[in-house]
DNA sequence: GCCTTCCTGTGCGTATAACGAACAGCTGAT
DNA sequence: ATCAGCTGTTCGTTATACGCACAGGAAGGC
């Protein structure tokens, strides 16, 4: 069903940077004709899910529809959330979880602290997975093949000084996450922020999702965060094993 | 394009109570002939929204996307979600936004204190606008015509013994709203909840969002809902239409 | 003022994608 | 063992989606 592919497209390609969208912008973005372009965002204005002023469109909330359907169907990112609440509070750092999709991930469930900075992350936001603990948890879960070639496809920019973007040497970080169980990553991708993550096993012992709490290097030094988060994490992990 | 409506509309037939569809199901569910559906799914299945074990189709993550698509594509939920963190610092309540969508409103920033319990709601959820202050604020404002006919259109449950189901007598409501600028609602939806909530116009004056701080009538009274939050909700208010 | 350029909306003939019916194979239940 | 229900596949027909081409309109340059 092609129209059902292009339709997607065009919805997909609204974002940060083209919030609002004519008709010619939506073909050069997408790939596609103008016509083709023109009768998917027309059958989408017809369906609600965008709005037009004549010249733009931009998306509706109706929209949100899609994206929860698949939160509300599924029950893992709810039972996580409840969790990382306890461990949150129990904490008093960030904590999400977040699954696998392509090449990135997508956080499911998020706790967060107040604090002067608020990381500018929510549930249904997506990072890459070659330099963050929440990523490398979800990659040690995949065999060695699928995280070669996972790691090949996508962009692996230096986001700090310290990040590795070198495929053997984050092959190596996977090894050592399947030996430690856990994954410990520091000012990879930012500046400031260090993470340590677990895997998240269902009862059946296969990898669902992954989950950290995040802090500062600043507050809290790499041995900390081993020695006073990881013990809690495990904890919440086996909690989790036994209902997921 | 026929095509890309029956798609969008069995990606949006999944959820809570229908998490994994066979063919046969989601046709059932769609209104569509088995082969329609069928090539529906194998499409979605294809392009990576769903996964199919040979019997059952879910929804994967990518699903996200296209919800994501949404917020992404909007600054408001996100200065939303920083003054409405302000907002429950303050108050020690969980404090929320919402827009409309047809005759429900849904969930575009939220920011909760840990209490025991947790009220079952995070971004994205739905909620109907008929019993709820967030949703008689985004009525009030609709002209007096368009109201009706929303309020008509939906079924109109007594969710406790307070619930205003009358037409009339939410149109009523709907007046004070817009004479005092803001909306109480006690245990309408739910016992043992109560929220109060004020409009969000941008600095154009036009009504974009509704934002609430919901409490529990045993803790707050109606009157403490008025002296205490109604001016903190007021302040933000006047902060956002400056900024949005 | 005019011209150019880009975009939009529309019509049309064509290719083909989507349609539904029908059939065979499979599974599970009675 | 039989039946019911679901799946996957094929096939001829329909009409859907296709891209091209043209006209109208808005914005900008000269």
């Amino acid at each position: 069903m092609l129209g059902l592919e292009k339709g997607l497209a065009v919805i997909e390609c609204f974002d940060d940077s083209r919030q609002r969208l004519s008709i010619s912008d939506a073909a050069k973005a997408v790939g596609l004709s103008r016509a083709a372009a023109r009768r998917c965002l027309l059958t989408l204005n017809y369906l609600g899910y965008t709005d037009y002023d004549g010249k733009f469109f931009s998306l509706t909330p109706r929209t949100m529809r899609l994206g929860y359907a698949y939160l509300a169907s599924t029950t893992i990112p709810q039972i996580l959330q409840t969790y990382l609440e306890n461990l949150c509070e129990e904490v008093n750092e960030a904590c999400s979880a977040a699954i696998l999709d392509g090449n990135e991930f997508v956080y499911v469930a998020r706790a967060a602290v107040k604090r002067i900075l608020a990381a500018n992350v929510s549930v249904g936001t997506r990072l890459p997975i070659f330099c963050t603990s929440l990523g490398r948890v979800l990659l040690s879960g995949l065999d060695d093949d699928q995280a070669q070639k996972i790691l090949e496809s996508m962009p692996r920019p230096a986001f700090t000084d310290y990040t590795k973007t070198d495929i053997e040497q984050i092959k190596m970080e996977l090894v050592k996450v399947r030996g430690n169980g856990y994954c410990l990553v520091v000012e990879e991708l930012q500046l400031g922020l260090s993470s340590i993550a677990v895997p998240v096993f269902n009862s059946a012992g296969r990898l669902v999702a992954s989950m950290c709490i995040s802090s500062q290097p600043a507050r809290k030094s790499s041995q900390q965060m081993v020695e006073e988060f990881l013990p809690k994490l495990l904890r919440t992990q086996k909690l989790l094993s036994s209902i997921l």
